[in-house]
Formats: structure tokens, sequence, C-alpha cells
DNA sequence: GCGATTCTGGAACGATCAGTCAATATCATA
DNA sequence: TATGATATTGACTGATCGTTCCAGAATCGC
């Protein structure tokens, strides 16, 4: 019996993730939030508590979404290798717009520990995921068994750092894809 | 016929680099830098202009150290592929402090042409000695000739960050010492 | 000694920061 | 339609931002 909002909480998420993404947290000030949310200040605050927990929801939101496609590609393909390849060819086909994991690490490497919660919780979904893809593709004989699956998970996170940080610094499709092809290369 | 400085420039600009580094331009205040670099506001704006001209100053500075560090251990085996490998290690040891470089990218992007020059005058020198040894270790047969030197290059680049964001987010020195040997793997 | 320059420290600048408050508007329900 | 609860709006807060200005002490070459 009140006032519905007049705004989608998760369009309005979506919004301050992308803020985030390009300028950063501290980057980032109140007004650019409200210019790209399309929301009041008061309604901000009401709605997502401050800054930080804004950040941090929108991180939690991040990992979620990054997670459930990662998890796709790994399952889409009926070979298991071909999974990850998918995999990867995703992180190469969307490098361009910035990763908020990659860029929280880099603004607060493990000084926060909200923000480190966040990004255990959505590692362990998705390094499961990938294990069990990488020993089917082991078995397949399509990726080497003198690497642990839990390296190659490892090393596959390191390559699509890698690879975000390449396209932030303007390397074009074509060196992005031989990247790829370079990590992808590793496992056999 | 005056007063010398009573503090050494570059021993600052150290100081300096080291607040960036850890906590990136946005998150560095003057007054942080003051502490660290123990100097008065006036001798650091007289000395390096601005806030933005001394961070330009410091990503100069680190890129020509971490420049030199890279070839000498390039250039110090005898081996090329050992050379390769040794710049690897380095990167794997002194992982823990961040890099400017990355985090700059991760921060700015291509916003700022200003800090994209003065990478591409880093990435220059480093590359071509970079391909030498790349070449001389393929023609030696230690690192495939499928692969081209350039597309080496950048995957080398993007191992490097993959790995110093590894580090960042808490992978203690086995697993930066795995990433280091599965990246060097894809080149054979 | 003198003149030139730099260092130190603090005070102050306007701008912007994140966050709050009070008033107004708009809905659901009774 | 009246009531109560919530949303919105815009002005406002104190703090901090980067930067400048100023005054006085210090230190050099001459």
């Amino acid at each position: 019996m009140a006032r519905p909002k007049a705004f989608d909480t998760e369009i309005a998420l979506d919004a301050a993730m992308g803020v985030f993404r390009e300028h950063g947290y501290e980057g980032t000030s109140a007004e650019m939030l409200l210019d790209a949310m399309k929301i009041g200040r008061q309604s901000l605050y009401d709605t997502f508590g401050d800054k930080w927990r804004l950040y941090q929801a929108t991180l939690r939101r991040y990992c979620q979404l990054e997670g459930h496609g990662h998890v796709a590609a790994l399952r889409g393909e009926a070979r298991a290798f071909d999974g990850v390849r998918a995999m990867i060819d995703r992180v190469v086909a969307d490098a361009r717009p910035p990763c908020l994991g990659v860029s929280s690490a880099c603004e607060f490497g493990q000084t926060k520990p909200e923000l480190d919660a966040i990004k255990v919780a959505a590692d362990h979904v998705l390094r499961t995921a990938m294990i069990v893809r990488i020993e089917e593709a082991q078995s397949d004989g399509d990726v080497s068994s003198d690497l642990q699956a839990d390296e190659i998970v490892d090393f596959l996170y390191a390559s699509f750092a890698g690879i975000r940080i390449a396209a932030r610094s303007g390397a074009d499709k074509q060196r992005l894809e031989a990247l790829g092809r370079t990590a992808l290369r590793a496992l056999k």
C-alpha cells in the first residue's frame, strides 16, 4: 500500500555497473551514477545504501552474469575441448567493455574483504564447472595430462585478464583472437 | 647561485610511484603523495607541476625501469629461450607490487593520449628486443615456428598482465610459478 | 656580507565529493 | 475518496579534493 518504484532496480544496477566498469570505483562520482541510472539522488541511497554498497552489488551481479555466460559457453559444446575454446572465444569477442573483476582487483587488491568474498563465491561455482570439463577434455586426449586441472583454471583466468587488458589498451580483434589461440595452445 | 633542492627528485618520484601503484591515480590524494615523498606541498607543485604530470612522470620512469629489467633478463642468458624464461621468471618473482602499466590501462583505457604515448615508446624498445630473441629461439628450435614473433610478444605481455593480476588477487608464489610455466609452454 | 632561489608550513581557494533532509508527489488500500 | 506509506525532487551539509598564495627561514654562489 504505497507508491511503487518508478524505475527497475536491475536496469539501474546495470547502468551503475557500466559506469564502474568504465571509470573504476574512485573514478566514479555519485552524479555520474545518477546520470547513467536516471534516478534521483535519494532513490539511489534509499535503494542501494551508499556508493560502496552499490559497487558491491554491481560486482556481485557482474560475477553472476559473467559466471553464467562462461558456464553456458563451457557446456554448450558436445566436446569438452570445444567448450573450453568457446569460453575463450566468448572472452575474446566481448573483451572491449572493461571487466569489473579485473578492474576491482587492480584498484583494491585484497584490501577489501567484502569484495574478496564476492569473488571467492563466484570463483567456486565457475572453477568447479571448469574443472569438470577440463578433466573431460584430458580424458578425451584434447588437453595434456601433464597439467593439473586446477592449474589450467588459474591459467585461463590469467589469460582472460590478459586479454581484457590488451583490449583495454587498444588491441584489435585480430590480436585478441591470436591471444585466445595462443592461450589454448598451452593446454595441448 | 641558489639554495639547492633538499630532496632527491628521483627518490621522491619513486615514492610517488609506490603510492600510485598501490592506489591508482584517482585513489591517490595529494596528501598521500606528500607523506610518501616526504616533501612539502610547494616543492611538489614546483618540481612536478601537478598531480597529473607527476603521474605521467612516474609512469614514464616505471616503463623505463621495467623495460630495462626485462631486456636485461632477456639478454642475460646464452640461450635465447632461457632469456625468455628468465624474463617470465622475473615477472613471477616480482609480481607482488602492483604494476603501474596494468593499473593505468585499467583505470584510463585509451582515454589519455599522454599515457598512450609513454606506453608506445616503451613498447617499441622492449618489443624489438623481444622479437630478436624470440626469433633466435625459433631458429634454435626452442620455440615453435608456427607462431609469429609479434604474436608471441603480445601473448607474453598478456601473460605478464595476467600474472600480475593473479598476484594482486592473492595468488601465492606456487600458483604464480605455475602460471609462468604454463605460459612458457604455449611457445613450445 | 648580498642576492637569488628553495624549502617549510599553514592558510585559504573554489570545486567537487558522498551523503542527508524536508517537502512534495504518487501510488495501494480501505 | 481519504489515509498511510513509499518514491521523488532539489536544496543543502560538512568534508575533502587539487591547487595556489603567502611569509619566513634556510642555503647556496658571489
